[in-house]
DNA sequence: ACTGTGACCTCCG
DNA sequence: TCGGAGGCCACAG
């Protein structure tokens, strides 16, 4: 633990901080924490995420679509936790995503 | 201290 | 409308 790498942890607080059934993007999240340029390094962050109880899961790029799906325990691990939360996945793509959008800078 | 990398984002053709 | 390339920032080796 102790993960004062800073932007790291940041990214790792944020996830856990969006409610079920509710979906973000890493630019979103780079750009709560001051550094919208540094939306990959979210994406990164998540990769070591998998560690933590962080749900990456809830976390898509700016498309809604499930970029990272790839980057989870078999297949459609991903999809399968967002319909779990209630969340509808079309084709890798979140629906309604500007609905289920989650503003972390808004709601924080 | 430098280089490589990454689940992105944005612009140009 | 679709495709490709670049840029950015922060962490790991």
């Amino acid at each position: 633990m102790k993960d004062n790498s800073g932007f790291f942890d940041r990214v790792y607080e944020v996830c856990r901080q969006i409610p079920e059934g509710r979906v973000t993007s890493y630019g979103a999240i780079a750009k709560s924490l001051g550094a919208a340029r540094s939306a990959r390094m979210v994406g990164w962050a998540m990769n070591n995420s998998h560690d933590k109880n962080v749900p990456a899961h809830r976390v898509v790029n700016r498309n809604g679509m499930l970029s990272g799906k790839h980057h989870f325990s078999g297949t459609n691990a991903m999809q399968q936790l967002l319909e779990a939360e209630g969340v509808e996945v079309k084709e890798l793509q979140i629906v309604n995503f500007k609905e289920l959008f989650w503003d972390p800078m808004k709601e924080l």
